[in-house]
Formats: structure tokens, C-alpha cells, sequence
DNA sequence: CTACTTGCAAATGCTTTGCAGGAGA
DNA sequence: TCTCCTGCAAAGCATTTGCAAGTAG
């Protein structure tokens, strides 16, 4: 794969110095996880990570995407449909939302445009202020059906 | 600005009619919960309802819950850190956002210009239909930490 | 050697459900 | 009287954790 983002190639090397950080070491179950977020490219369940990883019992997968979480790689995602989901620190992949299908649960990024996502950022700013809450980030979820349910 | 969207009074009879419509009725269980949820102004969990309402079992409450759900009177808002909360469904309410507080979890309502809005739902319209996505609604939480807790 | 990893099985904890008695229409 | 509602106890399930063996450094 040579066409990715430039990040691609590097974040393996950036999940194994945040573990080290934390002494923790980039195992080969660790990087499987990683490989399978990268490769997904949008958030991926439980269920999504053991069927491609049939060799990682869950309770390993559980404890290394709360390890992950640590460590800043992982975030988990909310789907609204109570599956939780993974994906990949927003530092890694950039700053990106999703679009939410109601029927079969599935999760996809997307980016809006800059112009929205800076007029969203003052708007934000500015409410937080008023109400003395110190805002970190937003999510914005687009909810509905996709190409495959509507 | 009296956020009073003078639904409020009238909300006990919009829930007895979409009960009604499922064949369903509004007992006195049911009552409180919407009673609580009206007086709340924000999305709450099953332990705000347990405390608040002693003698409702959690199992007729999480079973109230589900029913006014499917009612189309209630919506399930995902915190984010795993503690489910209800709120009234947004047709009761008015389209609004929230802040959620990272350490104590308090979730709190908030309503942007609507100029923003507008701006959101075009760029929000915009996207889905690149994606063949069948937008129906969108939700915008911002993370951070209330004035408790920062 | 010492500390971090992992699997398995057992334990959690939130949420759902089977049932039988109650209550509204 | 028929259907829906409720409480209690039991069941389900996704997730977490104790433990002991494995492994990187």
C-alpha cells in the first residue's frame, strides 16, 4: 500500500514511542489492532475486530484498546447504537466526523469543509465561555441511513 | 427569553396521544418519568431516575423507557463515557447540543444560532448526498470540562 | 531477573425478560 | 373480560479482572 497518507507508514513507529512512554510495549496483538483501525478507516466494533483477528481472544482485544485508549492511539466512538467503536486517535487520522447509519449501525468518516469547521469552532468557543465549560473537542454525527439501507 | 417553548404544558398530552396511538397508556410510572425529564432540562441517567424516583423499580424504568422510545417521546443520548442518559425526544424539546463534562459526566443543553445551524445542516446536506447517505438528523456534543471541574 | 503480556475462566454490572398478580377500559 | 402494566427474581451480555504462565529486555 503506498498511496496512503503519509501517516500510514509512520504510525506504527508513533504507537510504539507513546507505549514506551506509558512502558508498555508494542506486542504483535497491539499492532494487529492498530493495522486493522488503519486499514478500516472508520470505526470498527468488537465484533469487526474479532471476526479479521480470529486468533485474538476478546479479552486481549478489550484490554488492548483500553491500553491503546491510554496511550492516546485509540478513541472510542459511540455510535448511538450501543455497539462500541474504535478507531484511531484523531491526531493520527485527522480531524473528522461521521456519518451514522441508523438501520445497520455503519460508521463513516467524513471532513467537512474548513470554512464550517472554523465557524463551528468559534460558535463552540463562544457558548462554552458562556456557560464557564472548557471545551477539549466536538463530534459531529450526521445520523440517517446509508447508501445500503435507505 | 423564556425558554419555555410553551410545548411544556402541553407535552403530558402529546404523550398520552402517541401512547395511545401504540395502544399503549399513560400511567403513573410513565408520568413521572416524563415529568422528570421535562424538569431535568437535560439528558439523565437510570441513577438520576432511581434516585428521583425511589419507588419506580429500575426494571419499569429502563421498561418505560424502551416504551416511550418507541413512542417517539424519548431519545437515548450516548454520553460518550458509557453511562446511558435519556432526554426528551427533540420535537418536545427544540433541535439543541451538548456540553459534556470528561470528569463528572454532566451533560448540559445548549442551542446554537441559528445561523450555524443553517450553515450545518447545508454542508451536513451536501456531504451525506455525495455519500448517498440519507441524512435525517444530525447531533454536535462538545467535550470538555464543566465548571466544576475545570 | 524483573516487568509487562496474555489466555482462560470467573466475576461484574448494566439492561432485559419471564411470569404472575394488578389495573385500566 | 381482555389487554396492558408492573414488580420481582432470574437471565443475558458486553466488558472487566484475577491468576498463572509466557516473553521481551
Amino acid at each position: 500500500m503506498t498511496t496512503m497518507t503519509s501517516t500510514s507508514g509512520d504510525t506504527h513507529s508513533v504507537a510504539e514511542r507513546r507505549l514506551r512512554q506509558a512502558d508498555q510495549r508494542y506486542t504483535p496483538g497491539r499492532r494487529a489492532i492498530i493495522s486493522l483501525l488503519l486499514s478500516a478507516g472508520h470505526p470498527v466494533s468488537i465484533e469487526d475486530i474479532a471476526s479479521q483477528l480470529p486468533d485474538l481472544p476478546r479479552s486481549s482485544a478489550y484490554r488492548h484498546l483500553t491500553d491503546l485508549e491510554s496511550a492516546g492511539l485509540v478513541r472510542r466512538v459511540a455510535a448511538g447504537d450501543e455497539f462500541t467503536r474504535f478507531e484511531l486517535a484523531e491526531d493520527l487520522t485527522g480531524h473528522h466526523h461521521h456519518l451514522v447509519c441508523l438501520n445497520c449501525g455503519k460508521v463513516t468518516d467524513v471532513i467537512l469543509p474548513s470554512g464550517f469547521e472554523q465557524q463551528a469552532a468559534r460558535a463552540i468557543a463562544r457558548l462554552a465561555d458562556e456557560a464557564g465549560f472548557q471545551a477539549h473537542s466536538h463530534r459531529l454525527d450526521v445520523l440517517g441511513l446509508c447508501a445500503a439501507c435507505r
